[in-house]
DNA sequence: AAACTATGTTGCTATATCGTCATGTAGTGA
DNA sequence: TCACTACATGACGATATAGCAACATAGTTT
């Protein structure tokens, strides 16, 4: 999945971003935190709020176990903070990046399957 | 992988966004194309301009076939378009929302990364 | 301390997907 | 038509990961 290349430095265009191998492998894991359903649904409940993992298992429609698992998934993409209280641990959105990708990401994809709105609903 | 849970409809709050299970399954699905490190490199260079798959499969730095294999990936999710010309085929980014996606998500990454600018060349 | 609740962790299976090799196909030129 | 180029596709092995079940752990309550 991962090979080392022999990279050629390659001249820098001015107004061109020129990511190395490390900060593109480093991109695609954020966006892997993203690429999944579960994951978002969490986010998603989170965007209302601090929430328990309880709350999360509910809302994610998946046993307790999984959630947990994808919590840490999403904690160390940097996405979420937990916090313990008593018996709880509260999970909240750590970075508000978050938002813009997925309205981002929302936008896009409601601008192209408008026609399909019936597949859609609550956008 | 996919689960079919029983949905109960809920109370839509004023300022939230509910998304249906299908919507969040899109939204996965196209982060999902953001989520590969050669396909980044892929947009990376498809940012310069319009490329031959020949060339991105130079600047992909792994082989033809699984270029090819990618770009149907990035192609699906809406993010590059292609066209016939003579043996080429040439491709363009077709959503100018990715350069948003990848500029947050860079924002966001020399934010928390940059202690470790070292390995980051070319931020 | 014993029982209970809320989470985390581990072992497992099933599935998805990357990368590669080999082959197929479309378009070009001799 | 034949060879060549540019690209797509199918088969395959290797790896990653989702989901589940069982168990481990931390904190609470009695």
């Amino acid at each position: 999945m991962k090979q080392v290349i022999p990279k050629k430095d390659q001249a820098k265009p001015a107004n061109t971003k020129q990511l190395s191998d490390a900060a593109l492998e480093l991109i695609a894991h954020r966006f892997r935190a993203l690429s999944e359903p579960v994951r978002l649904k969490m986010l998603s409940a989170l965007m209302q709020g601090e929430k328990n993992v309880t709350q999360l298992v509910e809302a994610a429609g998946t046993g307790q176990a999984n959630v947990s698992k994808h919590l840490s998934v999403l904690k160390q993409a940097g996405m979420i903070a937990t916090r313990r209280d008593g018996l709880a641990t509260l999970c909240t959105i750590s970075d508000p990046a978050i938002f813009q990708l997925c309205e981002i990401m929302c936008a896009k994809l409601k601008a192209e399957h408008d026609e399909r709105a019936k597949h859609l609903a609550g956008f």
